[in-house]
DNA sequence: GGTGGGTATATAGGTTTCCTATATGACCCG
DNA sequence: CGGGTCATATAGGAAACCTATATACCCACC
């Protein structure tokens, strides 16, 4: 509905050139609003582990991190109570990270602000545009899984 | 047309808990993969002086950085040659930037090369989803300006 | 049953990208 | 022409990553 041309081509072109700068700047915007209990990562880190427990490397591939960025952090928020390392029963090298009662709890907490937020934000969409963007969020996940394939590759 | 439910409050709960997390992964996956020309901060200050030159607080605006930020990015831009410093005539305390030729050439290729690794990645991904990706990405740009006023007020 | 190659995590150390607080200098108004 | 305000610059530091490497465990094979 908008005048930009719908051939394959454009709409990869426009993606290149202005989804990621655009992400990055909302990014900011939303943090700026004194979130600070979770970052961005560790928020994706925890709803990735509400599915189930996960080793390291599994965190670091679905997360898009280095291994040691991933050990870090999972440091960080054992020391908070928000995540707990198991060692695996029948592999002795391998580390199970699960999230805690507490940390769904704070999972939530920053959901809720950032839905806050979000809510205000999205006042001024269309219902088309909003659905639009929650459209996008899926495919987005699509399109993550297609890159993280080619990269195993 | 995909099943998720189509709600406003469903759509802004599913944006608000997905959509930044995936923002970054996708960042750190095409990041990864050694651009280095261009940061992301840096490609995005570029594509907003294509369009005309600006002062360093507008740029802190748009782009949601610290003024500081947009100085010490600007003068590395400068520093390189991607950017041009000119003090307003008008006003003493104004300092104008706008992209050099060279930062037009460089800003292309960094583009090139995005469009090159997002035209292999969204070869999986459907018209009608790569549709809505494009549409999404226009429609973040109203959801920062919506953001952006409301800071502002 | 111990040695060696591969795998899973941890540690060390450094870089990049941002921030806050504050300094500098130019404008403007009484 | 002094005092407040606005635009940029400087100083210093924090956060979120990374690469290279160490450690500890698994397993297969002689």
């Amino acid at each position: 509905m908008t005048r930009s041309a719908h051939t394959r081509a454009d709409a990869t072109d426009l993606v290149a050139t202005t989804l990621l700068t655009r992400a990055s700047r909302l990014t900011r915007l939303l943090m700026r609003s004194g979130d600070r209990e979770l970052s961005r990562t560790e928020a994706g880190l925890l709803s990735t582990l509400l599915d189930r427990p996960r080793r390291i490397t599994e965190l670091a591939a679905t997360e898009a991190l280095a291994q040691p960025t991933v050990t870090q952090l999972v440091d960080k928020l054992e020391r908070r109570g928000l995540v707990v390392r198991e060692r695996s029963g029948t592999d002795g090298r391998v580390v199970l990270v699960s999230i805690s009662p507490s940390g769904r709890e704070r999972l939530d907490a920053v959901r809720a602000q950032l839905r806050a937020q979000m809510r205000e934000a999205v006042r001024e969409l269309g219902d088309d545009e909003l659905a639009e963007l929650a459209a996008a969020s899926e495919t987005l996940g699509r399109l993550i899984e297609a890159l993280q394939q080619r990269v195993n590759a």
